[in-house]
DNA sequence: CCAGGAGTATACAAATCTGTCTCCCTTTTT
DNA sequence: AAAAAGGGAGACAGATTTGTATACTCCTGG
């Protein structure tokens, strides 16, 4: 087995632990534990738990945006239509089983130090979730894109919350009720 | 010093300390410090931590809605008004120093157990958030009155969210501008 | 005046947490 | 084949956690 192979196993393994149970709830011997790797190993790879959550949110900052773009475009062909099919993908997203809300915003609750690198991560999440989008306003040839783009990521992240809150993915499709008449008007 | 008084002070002294720094690494030791109270009192009020974080959401439920309806009363009159008041208020809110988001958003983050009694308390505040707009949506006589108030809630939370990570409180202004032509089309 | 309740301060138990270290085995490299 | 590197298992240290128990003080009611 590769080394960097098992960085990446002990961070996928974080992942699922840290949305599961939270960050200071979940222990280096579990994740040691889950991932089948004695603790030597694991700080070898990491310094310290801290540098542990800030590969894992870095992991997951992009496999999430990634993951987000290749369903959309394997749903909607058009600019137009695959901003509204971010909202379809949330809802398949939010009627997984394993569904914990959003780990940037989990993580900020339990790290909110202002000038944390962890903080630092999470508002970079969360503008590079709003460029996706703007680029999207953008090709649709919408009016004022960035107005909308806050827009389409303020509505993007309420679903997630109340989906989270609820356990109703149904806030997915609310939320793309009220994108549509929005996206529209920056159209005419 | 009245006895209940203690009680109130410590679930106060929580709950600042909850917000700030997270449940799981607010330790009993932190709590009792802050209140200047000693160990035994606090677990002659509340027999686990668990209990005091109960005890402390609760309190926030109750309280933090009386809050928010009392300053939308103080800005508006007629309840259509009082509707986009509510976005008025959540910026006040945001631009506290000490604004850490929405207690029981990142509660869930860290008590995500589904039939836990937290989630409960959440929920249900949620839930009551949600019955207060949906009233005030009767009250303009909107068409689709539960319709518009699951929307006008998610925009709230998602203000919430994208305020939290952000640091910016104009996401209430987003999210009002985007209210706005909701409530008006379900008012035509 | 004094008895009892309530609170403080603190020691303590038992568990758990992070991080380091050693011992031993296996795999790879030379 | 021998040496070196990597990793597993786990002991260990030191800090910190929740929760209990003890000893002392203070205030109030009768």
């Amino acid at each position: 087995m590769g080394r960097s192979h098992r960085r990446e196993h002990l961070i996928n393994t974080a992942i699922e632990l840290f949305c599961e149970r939270g960050y200071h709830a979940t222990g280096i011997d579990k994740i040691i534990e889950k991932a089948g790797v004695s603790k030597k190993t694991l700080y070898t790879h990491f310094r310290s738990k801290d540098e542990l959550i800030i590969a894992a949110l870095r992991q997951h900052d992009g496999l999430f945006r990634n993951n987000l773009m290749r369903q959309v475009d394997s749903l909607a062909d058009t600019p137009l239509e695959k901003l509204l099919a971010i909202f379809d993908v949330a809802e398949a997203w939010f009627s997984q089983k394993k569904f914990f809300g959003c780990m940037f915003i989990n993580v900020i609750g339990e790290y909110s130090e202002k000038d944390s690198p962890i903080r630092d991560i999470c508002k970079q999440f969360k503008r590079l979730m709003r460029d996706y989008i703007r680029d999207l306003c953008v090709q649709t040839g919408a009016e004022e894109p960035d107005i909308l783009a806050d827009k389409l990521a303020l509505l993007f992240e309420g679903a997630v919350v109340t989906s989270q809150v609820s356990q109703k993915p149904k806030a997915a499709q609310t939320a793309k009720d009220i994108a549509r008449p929005l996206i529209n008007r920056a159209l005419s």
